[in-house]
DNA sequence: AATTCGGGGAC
DNA sequence: GTCCCAGAATT
């Protein structure tokens, strides 16, 4: 779908007004430290905002920096995490702290390939970190940005390509201004969220997820939670501290083995 | 292209 | 109860 001036015009237009009115104060929008905005951008990753602010505050204030984060034991570092969920993001951004203190001086690469080579980071999030810590002009998707375009755009077409999105996203692009523009664009998704049936299901790339009551992923949970509050156990002693069958205790505590978040030596299972 | 990974809050 | 979340890595 090509755009005419008139209408990148307007739509740019709409977008800032609403941002002008009814921007989101977020801490990491208060800052270009990338360090932050890699910790904001990770967190982030398939959850809510109103969850993350209280979690990247005392985060930040824990692990200030790269440095302090690739120092810190996972133990700490896991238990500042616990209630974000997807708890392998935090390993994987514990090693990226090492990787840029070791390999790259300290210093966040600020090319989308230097950030794809970290670990955690994929295209989405490389150039949402390109756009908010370094102001590249990149074209990215996410939830609310595919929102904007859906609703604003496609009408009541279902089955909408990220491909057709991108090509819009591209058109509007405020390639003076990526920064701003895409806390305004994603500002404005959130808003019609608020205000109409969640128009990214009209995605092609839309996916219900599985539930998570009884779930493998639950039990996951609860035996890296456990481990978190008891140090050490045995796997007998771990065994009794959950309320599930043995096979799945085993099978969660086997997966988070091989992911490297927990470890067992000599019979005693803790914290990687 | 399909799965898996967490956990909490809004509804 | 259902739905969703500034996605990535693996198969």
């Amino acid at each position: 779908m090509k755009l005419s001036r008139r209408t990148i015009t307007a739509f740019r237009k709409k977008i800032y007004c609403h941002y002008a009115a009814h921007k989101r104060d977020l801490p990491w929008r208060s800052t270009c430290d990338p360090y932050r905005i890699v910790v904001s951008e990770i967190m982030l990753q398939q959850t809510q905002v109103d969850r993350v602010i209280p979690k990247y505050r005392h985060f930040i204030c824990a692990f200030p920096d790269f440095s302090a984060l690739a120092a810190a034991p996972l133990n700490t570092v896991l238990s500042f995490w616990h209630g974000l969920g997807y708890n392998r993001r935090a390993l994987s951004l514990k090693k990226l702290a090492h990787q840029v203190v070791d390999l790259h001086n300290g210093m966040l690469p600020d090319s989308l390939e230097g950030l794809l080579a970290l670990p955690g980071i994929g295209i989405a999030t490389a150039s949402s970190i390109s756009a908010f810590a370094f102001n590249k002009p990149v074209v990215f998707i996410e939830t609310n940005i595919r929102t904007v375009f859906i609703h604003e755009f496609f009408g009541t077409m279902k089955n909408v390509d990220d491909k057709e999105v991108a090509a819009l996203a591209e058109q509007v692009l405020d390639k003076k201004n990526p920064c701003k523009w895409y806390n305004a664009l994603m500002d404005y998704g959130v808003m019609l969220k608020r205000n109409y049936p969640n128009p990214s299901r009209k995605s092609a790339q839309y996916a219900k997820q599985s539930r998570f009551e009884g779930s493998h992923r639950q039990v996951r949970g609860m035996v890296l939670k456990t481990l978190l509050k008891e140090k050490s156990l045995t796997q007998k002693q771990l065994i009794a501290c959950i309320d599930k069958e043995e096979s799945s205790i085993l099978s969660a505590l086997d997966d988070l083995i091989r992911d490297r978040l927990v470890s067992s030596k000599k019979g005693e299972i803790s914290i990687a």
